[in-house]
DNA sequence: TTACAATATCAATATATGTTGATTTATGGA
DNA sequence: TCCATAAATCAACATATATTGATATTGTAA
């Protein structure tokens, strides 16, 4: 019961709910990019990017100071339809900004 | 999103997920039954009935006073996966009390 | 070591949601 | 009609969760 509503729970936001989205569309992505791309500020989004970690929906890879966040392969099935559904939800997905490969973040 | 939001708010509680449980392994329960089962007060129970019910999950019949709630056929997939993990967590489910056939509800 | 950048966490506040007891609504019977 | 029962809704309160700005942590380079 506790996992399957740490999932749900993980799933109850619009804010997460885009976030996967983006990932599962443009792939690892470090917080910076998401942060410029999803225009949101640092502290709410690094909120939002552990509760889906600690949910199994997503893998963190530090590399040096940057954490690289992506959908944690492989997701069981549960998690799986989840996200199946995700990517039939008509949302406005803002476009990726690189800011790490185009001159660093400093954001 | 607004439905998909609204289905996983729905499943996003415990006393929810065990009364979708229950309705799914025991059938069409009217909310007497319901109270006396699960040990619910009645505006309690009244309220997550109807939050499942909104979410697309039960569908309720009238008859006379007594309004029975059962699992909402057909599920589309999303819901319907969902259904299906709830089957699969461990919850211990307590045995169902048909009191509106042993002499009436008057709870 | 010091400074700085990226990320994580904390504290305060605002908003949403669950619980309860009281009230209201709907239905059926005397 | 009047009353009783089942169920739904409301109001008050408690708890959980999201947002923000500030602070702490971590890693890198000078």
């Amino acid at each position: 019961m506790e996992v399957f509503l740490k999932s749900i729970s993980a799933l109850n936001d619009e804010t997460r709910v885009l976030i996967l989205r983006f990932i599962d569309v443009n792939g690892e992505c470090c917080v910076c990019d998401l942060q410029a791309s999803l225009e949101m500020i640092q502290s709410r989004l690094s909120r939002h990017l552990k509760i889906l970690k600690d949910a199994g929906f997503l893998r963190v890879e530090r590399k040096g100071t940057w954490a690289y966040y992506s959908i944690r392969a492989p997701l069981d099935r549960f998690r799986s339809e989840a996200l199946e559904e995700i990517r039939y939800l008509s949302v406005e997905l803002p476009p990726l900004k690189k800011s790490s490969e185009t001159g660093g973040c400093k954001i």
